[in-house]
DNA sequence: AAATACTTGTTCTCTTTTTGTTCTTGGTCT
DNA sequence: AGACCAAGAACAAAAAGAGAACAAGTATTT
């Protein structure tokens, strides 16, 4: 539709990334980033849809040099038309970010869903969420009221291991679980508060 | 990422690094500094990078005269325009290193300095550095060992509040002061342990 | 003041890692 | 059949790292 350039179907979905994530980026990704962010696995397939770009004047050519990929002036000046594409464009491949989730979760409804960074100290590949604590059923872990938890997304949990419980699909609390065959017990780390057993 | 010059990925690092820290060197860093403060091994490595932004007109070239790497105005005023610019787009602000510092500080030696990025919920203005904490000394104040503190980088402290104390300009301490006329008290959050009176 | 040691920038060589590029094979969809 | 795409091997240039050696400058000692 306004797409003037004539690009592949992949073309402008690389494309449309670059766009949205280059500030997310402190420096013009790599392929090898690229593919990473994109969750592709073939460095030579990316290229070959980069080299397109080129071809259309969206890129910049890095001839040989390692600089990353970068946009031209061009596409930056059709960044503005493209916008709307992107909302369209339905999936939103790994970014690089930390999302805090909230919408259509059960859990208490965030005012308005931010991303924050967090250190690459403590960044993991894995799918992750931010939440914040409320209450001190943690507080002998040193988990306070009002701390941040790096909530790691899973659908299973071992046994001892804290987790973002859903009591009747309405409150979320963090407590440590055990389950059994015939209980659940969700125990929280502190002395004035009992643990909670479930069916 | 918006880059103008033509740097390669370690040089605009340097760059960023050089930008980031101005406030935390109290002279310009040698070649040597900047090894240690950004974790390399070779002086000569550097040098090249440096090289780099010189030819680029971001750094001084010292003729074997002034100590240590200066940034130019050129970079300095290209800072300023990024700075801006940032503000503009609304979201991303800020610097994204947040430095360590240990150099020359009594504060026992930290293998090798690194600079974590800080989310910005946490961020502030202040210098501020890094420590990892060891010890039990304020776990009932949910600052447990291995745990990484921000310290806002001051002169003074009030009663009550959370410092890290130098004892005798050897030993590093994180605990409340209480300081009177006559003495100092530091008062750990640890039941097991003593508050320290000092003279 | 002279001699000495230490800093600090610079240059050089060698090695390893990273990164863009090319090519081949095979799959999917129209 | 032809366009598009994924995956991956292989390659060459670029970039980055380590470290030795050197020289001009600074600091310290004699």
């Amino acid at each position: 539709m306004n797409n003037h350039f004539n690009l592949t179907r992949k073309q402008q979905q690389v494309l449309d990334f670059l766009i949205a994530s280059q500030d997310h980026f402190i420096q013009p990704p790599t392929l090898d980033e690229l593919c990473f962010a994109m969750n592709l696995k073939s460095r030579g397939s990316l290229h070959k849809h980069i080299q397109g770009l080129i071809n259309a004047g969206l890129v910049e050519a890095p001839n040989r040099k390692q600089r990353g990929v970068r946009l031209t002036e061009l596409s930056l000046s059709n960044q503005a038309i493209n916008d709307t594409t992107i909302f369209d464009s339905s999936e939103q491949p790994g970014t690089p970010y930390v999302g805090a989730i909230a919408a259509g979760s059960p859990i208490e409804a965030v005012p308005n869903i931010s991303y924050m960074e967090i250190p690459d100290e403590i960044k993991t590949e894995k799918p992750c969420y931010i939440l914040k604590v409320k209450g001190d059923s943690m507080i002998e872990d040193g988990i306070f009221d009002g701390d941040w938890v790096i909530i790691e997304q899973r659908s299973h949990a071992r046994n001892g291991e804290i987790v973002v419980a859903l009591i009747d699909k309405v409150d979320a609390t963090l407590k440590y679980i055990e389950q059994y065959p015939h209980e659940t017990l969700l125990i929280p780390a502190n002395k004035n508060m009992k643990p909670m057993h479930f069916h």
